[in-house]
DNA sequence: CTAAGGACCTGTCGGC
DNA sequence: TGCCGACAGGTCCTTA
């Protein structure tokens, strides 16, 4: 479900309930998320407060004194705060009670997601070896262009690798492809310059316009307060295979590309 | 090192 | 109505 816009908005819709906010209480309901939720989390967090909720490629880290508590929503995670007495769904996993009455619940259907911890900001080894931040000044073109060199894969699989840049999901990928023009099925080696420079500018752009409109929602996706997201009326390509390109009218072509669906169209988008 | 595929899990939808 | 396969916002791990 979420992709980074979509994980910013949760984490952005969540701060102020949640800055400051002692845990009262854990609550592990499933704990055999992706990974085991470790068993200790509730010695290690109940009484403390969360100094602030930050954002690592798709984890959220809630911040604490000693540590950082790191939930990751997979495909179908949706986190939502609701009134202490909620009644429990179907694949509620999850629960930290706050001191506020108000409770931080994570229902996640495909337990694709994880609830970890790490000590440091970055010392646990999902944070260790990520790429850059798609939206901070280190990712651009000089960087896009010297870590295609020597690849071969699509340039769509690229820019989804997490090593690369990260964030990047298969809907952003798509409509950051179609606005740079470029095929995503291009070996990413064969990008020039100025296509790195355009891509690399496109995936911001996306990226940030997605944010602004609170994230995308297909079917499922909920920020923090259960709001939906809009940019799904601004998507060009996604969800759109056998429809007219919205540039140029001729009809958009679907293929697949590491198992995963990619839209695209062929008179606006080049090879090369 | 790179590239390609499977794996994890549940739900929904289309076709027969 | 029922069964079966394909697919869904992710990404780690194994294999060649």
């Amino acid at each position: 479900m979420p992709e980074l816009p979509e994980v910013e908005t949760v984490r952005r819709t969540l701060l102020a309930s949640c800055e400051g906010q002692e845990v009262k209480k854990v609550i592990l309901r499933r704990p055999d998320l992706r990974w085991p939720i470790p068993a200790n989390l509730p010695q290690l967090i109940e009484g403390q407060h969360i100094l602030s909720i930050k954002r690592r490629a798709k984890y959220l880290l809630f911040e604490f004194a000693h540590g950082n508590l790191m939930i990751h929503l997979g495909m179908s995670g949706v986190l939502k705060l609701v009134e202490a007495n909620t009644p429990v769904g179907k694949h509620d996993h999850f629960d930290l009670l706050l001191n506020s009455n108000l409770c931080l619940r994570l229902n996640d259907t495909r337990r694709f997601g994880a609830v970890l911890w790490s000590e440091l900001e970055n010392s646990h080894p999902l944070l260790a070896n990520l790429g850059p931040e798609p939206l901070s000044e280190e990712f651009n073109a000089d960087l896009l262009y010297r870590l295609s060199r020597t690849r071969q894969t699509a340039i769509k699989l690229l820019i989804m690798d997490s090593h690369i840049v990260v964030g990047v999901g298969n809907i952003y990928a798509n409509e950051a492809l179609f606005h740079a023009k470029i095929d995503p099925a291009t070996p990413a080696s064969q990008l020039s310059k100025a296509q790195c420079e355009k891509l690399s500018d496109a995936i911001k752009q996306v990226l940030n316009r997605a944010i602004e409109q609170g994230g995308t929602t297909l079917k499922d996706y909920r920020d923090g307060k259960g709001k939906p997201g809009y940019f799904q009326q601004e998507l060009f390509v996604y969800g759109r295979g056998g429809k007219p390109c919205l540039i140029c009218r001729s009809m958009l072509l679907e293929t697949r590309l590491g198992q995963r669906t990619t839209v695209y169209c062929q008179q606006c988008q080049v090879q090369s």
